[in-house]
RNA sequence: GCCACUUUAGCUCAGCUGGUAGAGCAACUGAUUUGUAAUCAGUAGGUCGUUGGUUCGAUUCCGACAAGUGGCUCCA
């Protein structure tokens, strides 16, 4: 008999060969119905293979993650299955399961076919009929031999080119109904399980991820157990669309663009302007306060700047191209950083004038391609939250930590909790191409920077090949409501362009030394930050950042002349407020209010004139009685200075 | 840049297989003077993204271009 030990630390008995499924089974009918599959000493494994020594064992369903995984995986291959009998001699590369979004995809090599809308629901149906067969998933260990025969005769160069970077004695095959493909699997134990199917959409994918590989065909879905929950996440996929920073920017009118004026080009409408003004008081104060000193530069510079700066080099792709003008080339900025080294040089500097930091609210054009533009999360004028600090070797942990505790305080104000820290590392094979070619230099700073994380307790994650250039970064990593990944935050190490712009102060030794650079921008910039925001709030920006803060609505136009007043009062107090004088009645003009999300309403009537108050409304919230007008301002007033964010 | 889809009034959307367009909301005018999420009536508003082609005739079919959307690659 094997011992089988359960998370609760439960010990059971089983003859060899037991699967995971029979365990549950054992245990109760209605868990094995839900068992998908099962996690054995730590790994997961197909639910219907035997267990043949003691293991620690975790029954996983749609309730764990890895159940889901499997599921979803499961279900990738239950798509091939219908891909391959609608569209014979199709040829697949993978399929995976996938986080963000939920759900699956499978990549694959239709030849000259192309999938329409029309065949996407057949395919459905298909899947749907071919899962009521409920055929079960069935693994089989196979000779490396063996299986490049089989996908050689069925001509699949992509499956042979998958092959060719496995071991021998380590080659699964997954068989349902009429389908197989190359898997380590797990899988489901059999296809009656995806009771819900919808294949979302389909798109192009280079092979291997490499733009200069052929591009194949992308099929996305997601399934789920039962029909309830797949329509609870259309649903969602509905709630988060209302949320999208595109259609709020329109509703609340933030922002516009134009055909005439170019792609990626953002205009900030009046409401969107107020916005921005906020965020840059709130930047002015808080860097003010952390020493550093403003400046403001040109849009354009020449080409001799880019050569020394590295741009040219490194970031040519994303510029847009010179205008030549006496003779010279002038290159729209992409960062500021070299106009802001500039005016470092601009006079002498001793270890005394460092940490030295300068910031400003820099407009910089970077030619993003098309197809990536989005919204006003990626666009081609941008304005950052920019700020160059330069410094000692011995003053860059300080610094470094500092920047940080920025974003921390900034994070705070807006509430913001679900992000992910990233520690951006070169990547060694990319030295001299994409990352200026200094080992060493590299080496050192990464290691600076990780420490910094550590000491500050700050949890984060570590990727390659995400540096900037001239040295590794911390990014903040926010997701939009759509669910794609944008960095919000950076904050960078450059130890190469101070070199390169021959940046220099003088020791206490009176030895001329290059200062180590932080690039930093905690708000990122006003374009995604903003867009952020919109989807953060789900348009309902706190009171300090709201274009328009109180709307006064008369009952009816007999109340005006009191409403005016009260507009007056609130104007002095530099409060953002309207009337709202139309001959509508009171509901109407609330309806249209709260949907406008003005954060308060002032209702003005008889009653209201008579005792010398307003009857405040809170967006959102609704009626919280009569105050005093001037009661009101204060309380309203210490809701904007304080940023609070309800 | 690549693959796919989309583009009709300020906004959200109808418009079957070709015969020059409609609705709701918004706007404007008038009536209503209203108590916490939509008062009623009327008026105006569109060379159907742009541009070629097929056709007696194109919003509708085909092509090109542009912009937008979902991905890929790339990035704040």
């Amino acid at each position: 008999m094997m011992k089988i030990t359960f998370p609760d630390g439960a010990v059971r008995e089983y003859q060899p060969g037991t699967t995971a499924l029979d365990i549950a089974k054992s245990i109760s009918e209605g868990l094995a119905k839900k068992v998908l599959a099962a996690s054995v000493n730590g790994a997961v494994w197909d639910a219907t293979r035997a267990i043949n020594s003691d293991s620690t064992l975790k029954l996983l369903t749609w309730n764990e993650a890895e159940g889901k995984s499997t599921f979803w995986h499961s279900s990738a291959h239950l798509m091939a299955e219908a891909v391959e009998s609608i569209f014979p001699g199709v040829k697949f590369w993978v399929g995976p399961a996938t986080q963000n979004p939920p759900g699956f995809y499978y990549d694959m090599d239709l030849g000259d076919r192309k999938i329409t809308e029309e065949e996407l629901v057949a395919l459905e149906k298909k899947m749907n009929e071919l899962a009521k067969q409920n055929n079960p998933y069935i693994r089989k260990e196979i000779s490396k031999t063996e299986a490049v025969k089989y996908f050689f005769d069925k001509g699949d160069e992509y499956k042979l080119d998958l092959l060719h970077n496995l071991d021998d004695g380590n080659i699964t095959f997954y068989t349902q109904g009429g389908f197989t493909d190359l898997c380590r699997g797990p899988h489901i134990p059999q296809t009656g399980l995806i009771k819900a199917i919808k294949l979302t959409n389909i798109a192009g994918a280079y092979w291997k991820g490499d733009e200069k590989n052929k591009q194949l065909t992308r099929i996305y879905g997601i399934t789920f157990p039962n029909q309830k929950e797949l329509d609870e996440y259309l649903q969602l996929l509905e709630e988060a669309k209302k949320r999208d920073h595109r259609k709020l920017g329109k509703e609340l009118g933030i922002y516009t663009m134009d055909d005439d004026v170019g792609q990626g080009l953002i205009m900030w409408l009046p409401n969107g302007t107020i916005v921005i003004e906020e965020l840059e008081k709130l930047a002015k104060e808080t860097e003010k306060a952390a020493g550093y000193k403003r400046v403001v530069t040109p849009h354009i510079a020449k080409e001799s700047m880019y050569i020394t700066s590295g741009h040219l080099p490194y970031y040519a792709d994303s510029m847009y191209p010179p205008m030549e003008m006496d003779g010279e080339k002038y290159y729209l900025k992409s960062m500021n950083c070299p106009h802001h080294h500039k005016i470092f040089a601009a006079e002498p500097k001793s270890y005394r004038d460092l940490p030295y930091r300068i910031a400003e609210y820099g407009t910089v054009y970077r030619y993003e391609q098309s197809g990536e533009l989005f919204g006003l999360m990626r666009v081609r004028c941008l304005h950052m939250n920019d700020a160059h600090i330069y410094c000692t070797r011995e003053q860059f942990a300080a610094e470094f930590r500092a920047v940080n505790e920025m974003y921390q305080k900034y994070f705070k104000i807006f509430g913001i909790e679900k992000y992910i820290m990233r520690l951006s590392l070169h990547s060694p094979d990319k030295l001299g191409k994409k990352y200026v070619n200094e080992p060493e230099l590299w080496k050192e700073t990464e290691a600076m920077v990780r420490d910094v994380l550590i000491e500050s307790n700050i949890p984060f994650v570590e990727v390659q090949d995400e540096a900037a250039f001239y040295g590794p970064k911390i990014d903040v990593q926010i997701f939009s409501v759509i669910g794609r990944e944008f960095t919000l935050a950076t904050n960078q190490v450059d130890f190469s362009q101070g070199r390169s712009f021959k940046l220099q102060y003088t020791s206490k030794d009176n030895i001329a030394e290059t200062p180590l650079i932080i690039h930093r921008a905690p708000l990122g910039t006003h374009e995604r930050f903003i867009g952020f925001l919109l989807e953060h709030y789900a348009g309902k920006l706190p009171v300090w950042l709201a274009p328009l803060q109180v709307k006064i609505l008369p009952i009816s136009d007999k109340f005006i002349d009191y409403a005016q007043n009260v507009l007056e009062s609130l104007k002095k107090a530099d409060i953002r407020a309207e009337i709202d004088d139309r001959p509508e009645k009171i509901g109407k003009k609330i309806r249209d209010t709260e949907l406008a999300r003005v954060p308060y309403m002032l209702v003005i009537g008889e009653k209201e004139i008579s005792e010398n108050k307003v009857s405040i409304r809170r967006q959102g919230k609704g009626d919280l009685g009569a105050k005093e007008v001037s009661i009101f301002i204060n309380e309203i007033l210490e809701e904007i200075k304080t940023r609070a964010s309800e």
